[in-house]
This record gives C-alpha cells, structure tokens and sequence, in this order.
DNA sequence: GAGCACTGC
C-alpha cells in the first residue's frame, strides 16, 4: 500500500461498501489482534510499562520492525498514563509518518480517528478534547511548546525516529532536558531512536537508561565489490543488467543523487536494453524523486506489467519517505547529494558526498522487507570501514537564525550556554544573532525585541520573511508580501522536464515580471487563484459546490500541464498563504494592496531584502554586499543575463557556481533610504 | 545558459 500522503503528494482512497465491511469486520479485529501478538515488542510489554515508571526519561533503541511506534503509546495508555486528561504524545520527522501511523493505531484500538487516537500537523488537525494518544511531526509540538513551555497537557512525550537528528528534534530534546533540571512538572520523556547507538543520548540525559527492543527484518546479504568503481553510475548500470539477467524475479531500488542522474541512468537502461535479445527486455524504469508530479510519483507503487522486472531509479527519497513494495534488491552506489551552510559567506552549497555507515545500512534494509534479500553496495568493504558513522546532524549545517528566534521566545536568552546535544559552531550562531539584530529582532543586549522580535517569533516562515511582512504593512503591500513570502516559502512551482525544456521555457514567460522574480511569482499565484476560485454564479448549493470544486480541480490540473506548473507548489503556497494571512490578521497588521503600484512593492522588498543586496560588476557578475561573494544571477531567474545595475534576491546557493535566486531589480539609493543603519553614504 | 537530496512550522 503507497505510503505517502498529504500536501497532494500521493493519496489512496479505498472505499468499501457498509454491508462488505461489517460482514468483514470481525475477521479485521482478529486478524489485528493476532498481528499485535506477534510483534516482537508484545512479549516485553509489562517491562516496558515498569521502565518508564522508575525513569523519567528513557531510551529506546527499536529495529526496524519492533512494533515500538504503533505498540509503546497504546502500553501506556493502557497502563494508566493519561488519566486525568493527559495525553502521550509522539513526534515523527515527517507527516506522512505521523498521518499513517495514527490511522494504524486508531484502527488497532477499535476507535474513530480524531477520538482517542489522533494525529496533528501543519494544516491538518486530527485531534480532539478526547484524544489521548497524539501523534504530531515535532516541529508541530516544538511550536506547542512556544504556547506551552512545560508540554503540560502531556504526561509523556515520546520522540521518535531521534536517531535521524532533524533541527526539530535536536531543538525539542534541548527544551525537554531543560525543563526536567527543573523536576516540574512530572513529564515523562522517550526517546526512540533505530541506531544501534544510544549512547549518545544516554550520555546527553545523565546516563539514562536505555533498553533495546529486537526487530523482525528479513535477512539481507550485502555484496561489495573488489576495487574502487571509477564511474558509480556506469557501475550501477552493469548491476542493474547483472541482476537483471543473473538472479531471480524481484524488483530493484537504486540509489543516485539527483533529478540529472536519474534521467542519465534511465535513458542508459533503454539504450542497453535495445542490444539485448528480445526475450531479454522486461525490464521498466520508474523514477522517482520529490519534484517529480505526484501523479508520475504514483508509478513506482504499480506493479511492472506481467513477467517483466521493475527499476526503481530513486533519491533519498526512497531512504525513509517511500517504502516501495516488492523490493528484493538494493544497489547502493554509496553517495549522496547533500546541502550545507557556510556561515562566514552565507552561502549554501549542494554536494555530492558520500554517505554515511547509518545510511547504508538504511538502504540495505530496503531490500528485507517482505523476504530476504541483496544489496549490492557499489565500494569495497574496506571503504565501508571509512564511512562516518552517522550523517552529521542537521543543526551544524544549517542556518540558525529561525532556531535562535524560536528559543528566544521560548525564554532562552543565553543561546551560547544552550546545552544542545552538539552544538553548532559558535561563528554560526554569531552570525544568525547578527542576522537576526539588523532585522531588528533582537535589542541592543540580545532580547528579544517588542512588539517585532516577538511578532517574528510566532509566524512559522524564515525570520527574513516574518520581517518582510511587518514591513509591508507600512508600505500598503500586505497583501503582495503575504503571497511572495507564501510563494517563496515552497519549492519551485516550476517544474521543467528535461526533454520539453523549450516548451516550459515558453510557458514561463507568460508570467514573467520584466522587474524581477518576486512579481513573477506573484503573478503565478494569482493566476492559479483565478482558476480555483473565480466562478460564474451559481447558487450556493452543497452540490453545486461540489461540482463547482471537482471542476476546477480538473481545470487547475490542466493549467498546470500546460504552464509546466507544479500543482502541488502552488496548493502548498496557498495552504501556507491562508494559515499566514490569519496570524498577521491577529496581530493586527493592516491588510492593503498597493494595486499596481509595483514601485511601492519593490521599495519595500528593499527595505526587507536589504541584507541580500547585490551590484552589477564591471565583468557582468554581481557583488553581494554584506559578504562580498561574486555571484551570478541564476539561469532560472527572469533577470538572467538582464544587466540590471542593482538587486536583491532571497537565496545564495552553490552548485557548479555561485548563483543567487529570486532576484528583483531594485535602485541602489533605495538602500541607503530605506537601511541606513546597513547601508551608510560611504560608497 | 544551469539544474533543485530530503524534511518541517
């Protein structure tokens, strides 16, 4: 069963009718009952429940299979853990996780999702005043948190999957060890985590105890090969052909780095597939990596046509987001493209690097879901050996303004002496306070300043763009800031594939601002809003609307096809336009339109893009201003190869160059009017 | 004239 859901991603509907489901209930309870039983976990129920009873806080190490996520808040439920109206609360890294295992649970316990059992995420509640087991994504609780800083509605609160070390976790296991040196209230903590190494939040926790539940995986061999692969992707072709052709039925995931890769592999397969005999070629390739349209995303869960094998050519993606059925083999080239953040320039950089031992064994173990299976690991063992044990935690690679801001509300004002589990580098937080200063976020000795610090702090965006916003309200352009941010804020809404990349080309340029991106991507949003909700008039019926609705969904897919827009972008900006427009609405920002004064927009994204300034240099390249980096416009940008004198842009990225994207062209007087504490007459 | 792994509020 496809296990990806939300935000249009992938989504499975089964319907059944009443009477085939009440015949079939019974045998569902049983068959559910007998599934539980027989989790490894069932058996060391009761010590599980004394465990968590004697230790405040304890870790739990689960191999995949344990039953640990589905079982351990039902143990506790039933051990007395939420009496009293509180709930335990479980936090995953992602959303489909959270979604998927609520429903399992809600179905397990018998009970309607949203009662007992619920989930809750971004856009998307599942809970009640009854729910008592709560499964959430923790960035979801860590904004709990903001509200409530002693999680005081929990009894327990169980971080799941800690192992992957995403900014959310590492944040909200600071926040927790904090309050429990403050013994108030009584809250429980689990920690759960699949790496076989638990010491390190052992040691974080004082020595806390840690039990290890065994899982139930189906054996995997791991081949390696003798020498060095010059070419990892031509050695993944000759795999794929060796499998093919050697070992018997079962389909196979390979692992590359990226969308080009993915499309260089595909056509190398077709291309090889040709020279062989006839009987030879059952062989299909699906791709699949997360830009990818959620309807071609669909294809790697269809089984291949009859007799003929499946090559799933996938990103990371396929690590933990997606699990495939049908896999029996692996083949692990044993690199990954991998973003991280140089503090001193301010620079994002998007590598290729190899991966890490943990890693490894996560795509190996993809291989032994249903029945045994291979990986074929594409370096020798000695370079295994070589490997880093774990991949480095996202808090020391990424940028900390937001984190800083958040524990800062939170009442953490000495950000240096923070016990993080590892602590990032001290220049980068020197860097993200300074960001955070000149936005005007934090006063003179480092507080969080009043009302703007405090405004920045509640809206779930970049603190850049928390910025932009309350300036906007000064420059009568809310409402044009509210969907630059909001479009900002997603991945790219346009999706350009690689063999129609004229046609997309074209099609953009029907939206295109000649003053830069952010208008361009204004004018995307728009149209697409006109799609959605423009409608000739109709009475307001409960189906009208329907039909209404059905309709323009397939109008708005249709649009999207043809622009080369990605549907799922644009539904995501108008998700996070909506949930934006209602916090800046309670603060009581003024809501206004500038119309088609695109001058008075412009200026005002100077004034909050100020930081991000850069100038036309002699040579055709640009000069960032606060760090001095030379840059080029980026080629997917409307001002490519424009010459515009001055701009400002939102991101800084390298990859085979230094390029800035989302740019808008603005005066260079501008910044000196509008940022004078920045920009002084010097120049 | 280039390319954007993956999450999350």
């Amino acid at each position: 069963m496809p296990s990806m859901a939300q935000n249009g991603r992938v989504t499975t509907d089964f319907k059944q009718s009443n009477q085939a489901h009440n015949s079939n209930a019974f045998a569902r309870r049983e068959e559910i009952r007998q599934q539980r039983e027989s989790l490894p976990i069932a058996s060391v129920k009761e010590r599980l429940i004394e465990e968590v009873k004697k230790h405040d806080v304890l870790i739990i190490v689960g191999e995949t299979g344990s039953g640990k996520t589905t079982q351990i808040p039902q143990f506790l439920f039933s051990a007395g853990f939420c009496r009293e109206g509180k709930s335990v609360g479980i936090t995953q890294p992602r959303r489909v996780a959270a979604v998927t295992v609520a429903k399992r649970v809600a179905e397990e316990c018998g009970v309607e999702l949203g009662q007992k059992v619920g989930y809750s995420i971004r856009f998307d509640d599942r809970t009640s005043g009854v729910t008592r087991i709560k499964y959430m994504t923790d960035g979801l609780l860590l904004r709990e948190a903001l509200l409530d800083p002693y999680l005081s509605r929990y009894s327990v609160v169980i971080v799941d999957e800690a192992h992957e070390r995403t900014v959310h976790t590492d944040v909200l296991l600071g926040l927790l060890k904090n309050s429990q040196d403050r013994k108030f209230p009584p809250l429980k903590l689990i920690i759960m985590s699949a790496s076989l190494d638990a010491r390190v939040f052992s040691e974080y926790f004082g020595g806390a105890r840690a039990v290890h539940i065994q899982g139930r995986q189906h054996p995997v061999d791991i081949l390696y090969t003798l020498y060095p692969e010059k070419d990892y992707v031509d050695a993944a072709l000759v795999t794929i052909f060796q499998i093919h052709l050697e070992e018997r039925h079962g389909d196979i995931l390979v692992f590359l780095t990226g969308q080009e890769e993915i499309e260089a592999v595909e056509r190398l397969v077709q291309e090889r597939l040709r020279q062989l005999p006839e009987s030879n070629r059952k062989l299909v390739t699906v791709p699949i990596f997360s830009s990818l349209p959620s309807e071609q995303q669909m294809r790697v869960f269809m089984p291949a046509p009859d007799g003929h094998r499946k090559v799933v050519l996938a990103t990371n993606i396929a690590e933990t987001s997606v699990t495939i059925p049908g896999i029996k083999f692996v083949i692990d080239p044993g690199f990954v493209k991998a973003r991280s953040y140089d503090p001193a320039k301010g620079m994002e950089s998007l590598i290729i690097i190899p991966t890490s031992k943990a890693q490894a064994l996560q795509r190996s173990g993809r291989a032994g879901r249903e029945g045994p299976g291979k990986c074929f690991r594409l370096y020798p063992e000695s370079e295994f050996e070589k490997l880093e044990d774990s991949t480095k935690p996202e808090i020391k690679r990424c940028n900390l303004a937001n984190v800083i801001l958040q524990l800062k509300a939170l009442g953490v004002d000495d950000i240096f002496g923070f016990d993080f589990i590892e602590k990032p580098s001290r220049a980068a937080i020197v860097k993200s306070l300074e960001h955070l200063f000149l936005l005007g976020a934090l006063t003179d000795d480092c507080k969080l300043s009043d009302p703007v610090g405090h405004q920045m702090a509640r809206l779930p965006l970049d603190p850049i763009y928390s910025k932009a916003l309350i300036l906007a309200s000064q420059f009568n352009c809310l409402e044009e800031m509210l969907i630059t941010v909001a479009m900002l804020s997603v991945d790219s809404v346009f999706y350009a594939p690689r063999e129609k990349l004229d046609e997309s080309r074209t099609a953009a340029k029907c939206f295109a601002s000649p003053d830069g991106d952010h208008i361009t991507l204004i004018n995307v949003y728009r149209a697409a809003e006109d799609l959605l909700e423009k409608r000739k008039w109709v009475p307001h019926t409960e189906r009208n609307e329907k039909i209404f609705k059905a309709k323009s969904e397939k109008i708005f897919k249709r649009w999207c096809k043809e622009n080369f827009i990605n549907g799922r972008s644009v539904r995501h900006a108008r998700d996070i336009h909506s949930q934006i427009r209602g916090h800046v609405e309670q603060m009581g920002l003024r809501i206004t339109s500038c119309g088609d004064d695109m001058l008075q927009f412009r200026r005002c994204l100077a004034a909050s893009f100020f930081i991000n300034a850069a100038l036309k240099q002699p040579e055709g390249n640009y000069r960032a201003f606060g760090t001095g980096q030379v840059v080029q416009i980026h080629p997917s940008s409307v001002l490519f190869q424009s010459k515009v004198e001055c701009v400002v842009f939102n991101e800084m990225v390298q990859t085979t160059n230094k390029y800035i994207r989302n740019v808008t062209r603005i005066e260079y007087m501008w910044l000196t009017e509008l940022a004078p504490h920045y920009y002084t007459m010097q120049s």
